[in-house]
DNA sequence: GTTTAGCATAACATAGCGTTAACCCATTCG
DNA sequence: CGAATGGGTTAACGCTATGTTATGCTAAAC
């Protein structure tokens, strides 16, 4: 469990202590937070591996928390887990549809959440492996791309935009799901999206991203 | 949830019963097995999307299941779930090492169970709707066709004008139905539609667009 | 043989994209 | 603290693939 980063969200100071005892015993990077809005700065900056995230905040709900994160693709390998003391259907649900992994509820089994985050991460880490397309392989860790063995280090909006296109290999991303996920509401003019792709294309080479006139753009798989 | 195939095991057939038809409300497809054995052989020649798998099995045990099955590269983007009576660590962390992807203890709440597997697979791999007539595939996610394995990408116009004509086989098409569908209330002269014609024969072949002389035309679905 | 719809080719128009350079804004550095 | 750097965005302008039209030709229908 080295090096992976965490983020702690409680409003309660003793089960922050105790949890951060625990996975800084695993020998995990730990950071907490007690408010919502203290959990979204850190959770964007810190870019963890992981969020442990209470259902229960002082002002944001852990949901919309949850909801808010998920939307920003920088976090798209985070993985969010609910902590709840309700242990109702009503909040799993609503938990899963807001983009968690998964859901404990209080009180918590130290060693069964260990093994389940183990689990995950793992999976995670299967994944990314699998991810390698077309000799890349993008390591959201570092903000770097490895093409041919060889790593970039790239910006983060241009990160974020080849994350965005390489989630769906030969998929072509329409400029309007391109502008909504990478850049959220922000009103950006189309010549950025070019720009983009075009340093893009500057670093990696013209072939591994197309342009579909009239439509937007796709990562090439091959 | 359309299209995904769900392999169910359990002893009970009450409970395979009940979950079959939860799951199949959801449009799925269910199999189900009764067996460790009639699962793993099930599992490798159905690949499902999702695997629910109860621990407590006649002759081998689910987590063995598991493990054998994860070893199988052909159904790594196969989600697997564990279902068990028991709620303790042991057998939780057990599942976690073979490599289950959840783990949720009974009763189950279909529920909750039908989000998690929703927000397992929106994780996982997208799947594709694609129709497949006469060697030709359309796929309107990479806005390309395949035909005879080789993929063309092809202008926006001319995908469009495919793809209705793909939409009935057979079907002669008037002019007027393919102005008005392809081309909106614009005002376009005749010559455009043929021109468009001649690029597709041009690259898919002379065949595979068929001229009804004074009518339209018809895509032939052999 | 005459008529007509459709074909082929080339010419044309333009939306949509690529490129460059300049700007702003943060952050870092001397 | 001002300067320097680097990233993100924008505006201007050029360019080209794509879509459309024009024109003469071919083949089918009667």
């Amino acid at each position: 469990m080295q090096e992976y980063r965490l983020l702690l969200v409680d409003d309660e100071k003793d089960i922050l202590k105790l949890l951060q005892y625990n996975f800084e015993l695993e020998g995990m990077n730990v950071h907490t937070a007690q408010t919502g809005k203290d959990a979204i700065d850190l959770a964007l900056s810190l870019i963890p591996n992981v969020i442990l995230l209470d259902v229960m905040l002082p002002d944001i709900d852990g949901i919309e928390v949850c909801e808010i994160l998920r939307k920003n693709p920088v976090l798209n390998n985070t993985i969010i887990i609910f902590l709840s003391a309700r242990g109702e259907d009503y909040s799993q649900v609503a938990g899963y549809r807001a983009g968690a992994d998964d859901y404990i509820v209080k009180p918590i089994r130290i060693k069964v959440l260990l093994h389940k985050i183990k689990a995950l991460l793992d999976r995670n880490r299967d994944y990314n492996d699998f991810e390698s397309i077309n000799n890349m392989q993008i390591d959201s860790d570092r903000f770097s791309i490895m093409k041919d063995g060889k790593e970039s280090i790239i910006p983060k909006k241009e990160f974020e935009l080849l994350s965005y296109l390489m989630s769906s290999p030969d998929k072509v991303f329409r400029r309007e799901e391109i502008l909504s996920e990478v850049w959220g509401d922000a009103f950006i003019g189309d010549r950025t999206i070019d720009v983009h792709v075009r340093k893009l294309r500057e670093k990696f080479g013209r072939e591994i991203i197309r342009t579909v006139k009239g439509v937007g753009y796709r990562f090439m798989g091959n």
